[in-house]
DNA sequence: TTATCCATGTAAGAAGTTACATGATTGA
DNA sequence: TCAATCATGTAACTTCTTACATGGATAA
């Protein structure tokens, strides 16, 4: 599972240029997954090579072709095939949570300006999640989007009763000549 | 903020070789965090060659030498300083979530099936952090290891009462063709 | 007797990001 | 006037994983 089944599940909804798929990977998923350009693109070239998808180009006055994909048969089935087999374990990477470990290091205020850094960036991310929630959305939109919401919502609300735990800690070090 | 940070701030806390480096990263972070041998090697040989951590090589019988790396002056202001830089963004990334969005597209009991698993998985993390959870750890592993619990809390607890979401969706829907 | 722990390392490859190249249009 | 939107694409690079190579000791 990749951003190839990204983009044909994407074209499952419908006909889409890469650019139109970009944008609707990031409404869907928002502010927790993302795909680049520099990734779709060629994405979409190979699927078109192995016949997943079929590329129409509309031109357009003075800006490049529009290349508008649309799923296949043995796109959908590949997609189907795909989407069953999903079994990798979700990957997690927060610098953040890496910094925290060691927060024994860092003077206290850098470490309470990391937290407040990091709270006002989920806030924002929370909110960035709500603005792309529509009401007639599919239902696994909304799901998606809840999932956001409410594993957000948690991890702001456990940074707000727990901070003191790191920010405490440097005053009680014994390894805190460290300090700016 | 990389693997190389990671081995630096893990070897704050004492000297260790690559092995047991790779324990600790595992039992601190648990399940939503890991760190490969094949990440981890490369990364102190590197450190090594930029004078960031010395190594001694303790003979053993019949097993390669154990290499012990201690953080020098440089590798601990290296460490201070990628710390204090942190501001990437948290990654992460679901097949789960994609193959969610896609649910329609799969029968129903296939999509059940993919939510029983993945709270099989989700709930065996979670028990995996507490077994590693120890009271009188460093209140900055404690404040992780919370972290990792409240956010698999938050993320079964969403997936048992909005599992209806996606669960009724194929019924209802148009491209229901493709079951199996 | 079979799996797991200990212990290090390399090579090949997967998968993606970032930066660059190009450039008109539109709204603030 | 400045940023954002539309629109595609390549090349270099980063970063990490997976598989392999080696192999004794110990516990179930």
């Amino acid at each position: 599972m990749d951003i190839k089944t990204l983009c044909l599940g994407v074209l499952s909804f419908g006909p889409a240029s890469g650019y139109e798929i970009k944008k609707q990977v990031e409404r869907i998923f928002g502010p927790f997954f993302d795909a680049s350009f520099g990734s779709i693109y060629p994405a979409l070239n190979a699927l078109t090579r192995e016949g997943a998808v079929s590329c129409t180009a509309q031109a357009q006055d003075k800006r490049p072709d529009k290349k508008v994909y649309s799923l296949t048969e043995s796109g959908r089935l590949k997609l189907v095939a795909d989407l069953a087999a999903t079994s990798a374990r979700d990957r997690f990477r927060s610098e953040f949570l890496v910094a925290m470990l060691f927060a024994e290091l860092l003077p206290p205020s850098r470490v309470s300006r990391l937290i407040d850094e990091r709270l006002t960036i989920y806030r924002r991310e929370l909110g960035e999640i709500a603005a792309n929630q529509r009401p007639d959305a599919p239902a696994a939109e909304r799901f998606i989007q809840g999932f956001g919401e409410t594993v957000y919502r948690a991890a702001i609300g456990y940074l707000e009763e727990n901070r003191h735990l790191v920010e405490g800690q440097a005053l009680l070090s014994k390894q805190n000549q460290a300090a700016e």
